[in-house]
DNA sequence: TTGTATGCGTTATCAC
DNA sequence: GTGATAACGCATACAA
């Protein structure tokens, strides 16, 4: 596909000259506020910049001028003539889900000490294209740096955009398909921390929840991990593979049949299925059945919902995201491969002790 | 304060120039484009939007060329010449919280197929005039429009901005600040629909819990129609103030000794610390107190968790406000005052009837 | 201290 | 069909 842009980018026919009547106010430049101000462009400029080198007098009578006016400085027009490597781009996969959402948060705090302004855009399950155009604004925009947690954008794409500007992925070890793409991404390992908590309270048969590996290829790495791990002590395992479209009574029925006594969930939504699930077989949890989520964030953390869950470090995966692609910016060598952040176990009420068979 | 924005932006010291050795790669412009190929920039700019009048010998010339330098058209540049009308902008309090994620992925749905990209940026507890920043660098790329759905943001700086770029509030009602904008909100009414259903459960006490009003200005809207309700129908009342600091266990062991027994939170999060503190005080839910949370957005509104709540609608706030700015950018009239969108009363395990005496 | 002239990357208006 | 040239809004080296 070429990187033409859509020329037929036009929202609904919209014709830019406007409606009816013509621009209701056409937005004051600082051509405007020069003529106002009775001063040249260099001036109110200067004045507008507070740079040194004004009178006093005509710095009053810009800032009068640039008061009635309400002008606002054209951004765009300024950082065509002053590179401003200011702006850091956050494509994300989907702000309504926790992880993102947090991951945002903390993206903003690091980037924001750096003095950088962030503009995000969200691939809420878009089409490939789609996607492609959103990255591309990003990348038109002139952002200094570009940090991609989605793990729904096609690895052309993310080689092409790199090759243009600054790019650091999050929650993706991109190294298969685009090796020199610096990554930052939750500990493989953590998986294995939930393992070795089951495994102590003697369970010896456990199911571990996945969902298409085209969803989420960082879960299958952390998933086999946690596989190879089990086998090595030698516990039953299988993996249940779930969608939109589960039943999961039938699921977690047939699960505690086969004598599972714990199930290791992808996420906490599909957790509170399973424990939706459990309630409603009138399996008690954790007595008949230990329960244990991923992600581990607000809400999910708190104690009146009680899941045994797994904390990733979004505040941290964000913060060496943003430090990576600082660093790229700033033209300084980037180990090549990535960086992984392990995050913590939270232990509530939904594990407990294997049942006595 | 002045609107001048700060020329200090640069992060961190980064001198524009870049780093030691220089641009590692400049880039690429459609002037380096027609010279590879070998024609006018004009040539190439009209091969490039695919406009007619080019021959197919150097349209192919020019995309070669455009291949090979990676070339990616400079939005910023070309929307200094011609405004794009095809961009909206999104200003959000905190993605954090799942009802402004669940707001941008409406957001993000309804524009999408109006042909709108969306850039978001957030306001994550910025002081202010971060806040004005941050809105002015959505108003400085041009944005066709802009919807900006974080109450933390000064009326001041609303009219200002809407004073030059169509715009629209979300979830704040502003007609005392600023009549002139239009706004898209929750129906003040709906919490009227949570009294009704614990009053019809036989609670004659029970408590409001609220944060301080600069937090969120529509939800003292909300809690004073409800609290004029419960007088109506003879219900004592009382409303409780928390913050960050709030000790839950201490607020709700006073509400249960005072001889309430509901209490109607102000969002799904204090519900939790609610239940969480019941819990801890020995209190059986609903047997002894019942409670009620406010947004029901996922995962609150889970089985698993069993809140009552109540759904604010995202998808429908989001798609009215789209509608608004869309015919604000289309010059079209609006009608002023603004939308009010009911949601849902989603009721669950933490409410029952109300304790014999 | 102030004004003039030029460039940033792109599109649009003209001539040719 | 093609190529100069002038905008777009702003910053800035340079001249005054």
């Amino acid at each position: 596909m070429s990187p033409m842009p859509s020329s037929a980018d036009s929202p609904d026919g919209v014709s830019p000259s406007g409606g009816p009547q013509g621009d209701p106010q056409k937005a004051s430049t600082i051509r405007d506020v020069a003529l106002a101000a009775g001063v040249s462009k260099s001036t109110a400029s200067r004045a507008l910049l507070g740079q040194p080198g004004v009178s006093r007098a005509n710095l009053e009578k810009v800032q009068r001028a640039i008061e009635q006016l309400d002008f606002v400085p054209n951004q765009i027009a300024r950082s065509l003539s002053v590179p401003s490597p200011a702006t850091l781009g956050l494509f994300l996969r989907s702000a309504e889900y926790p992880f993102y959402g947090h991951l945002a948060k903390g993206f903003a705090a690091e980037a924001g000490v750096r003095g950088y302004e962030v503009l995000s855009v969200s691939s809420f399950d878009q089409p490939d294209d789609a996607n492609y155009q959103s990255l591309m604004v990003l990348a038109g925009l002139r952002a200094a740096g570009i940090v991609v947690a989605s793990p729904v954008v096609d690895p052309l794409t993310i080689r092409r955009v790199a090759a243009r500007v600054p790019l650091v992925l999050v929650g993706q070890m991109g190294q298969a398909s685009n090796p020199d793409v610096p990554f930052v991404a939750p500990d493989p390992d953590d998986g294995v921390v939930l393992i070795e908590h089951v495994a102590a309270l003697g369970h010896t048969s456990v199911a571990l929840t996945a969902v298409a590996p085209e969803h989420s290829p960082t879960q299958w790495v952390r998933i086999e991990r946690m596989r190879s791990h089990l086998e090595a002590q030698g516990v039953r395992n299988r993996i249940v593979t779930i969608g939109p479209e589960t039943n999961f009574v039938d699921v977690v029925s047939g699960l505690h049949e086969a004598g599972v006594t714990a199930v290791l969930c992808n996420n906490d939504f599909a957790a509170l299925d399973v424990l939706a699930a459990a309630a409603h077989l009138g399996l008690s949890v954790p007595g008949d059945l230990s329960v244990a989520g991923f992600d581990g964030l607000p809400p999910f953390d708190h104690e009146a919902v009680g899941l045994t869950t797994f904390r990733v470090p979004t505040a941290g995966l964000a913060a060496a995201a943003v430090d990576l692609v600082h660093k790229l910016v700033r033209d300084q060598d980037v180990e090549r491969g990535g960086v992984f952040v392990p995050g913590e176990l939270l232990v509530s009420r939904t594990t407990g002790p294997a049942p006595a068979r």
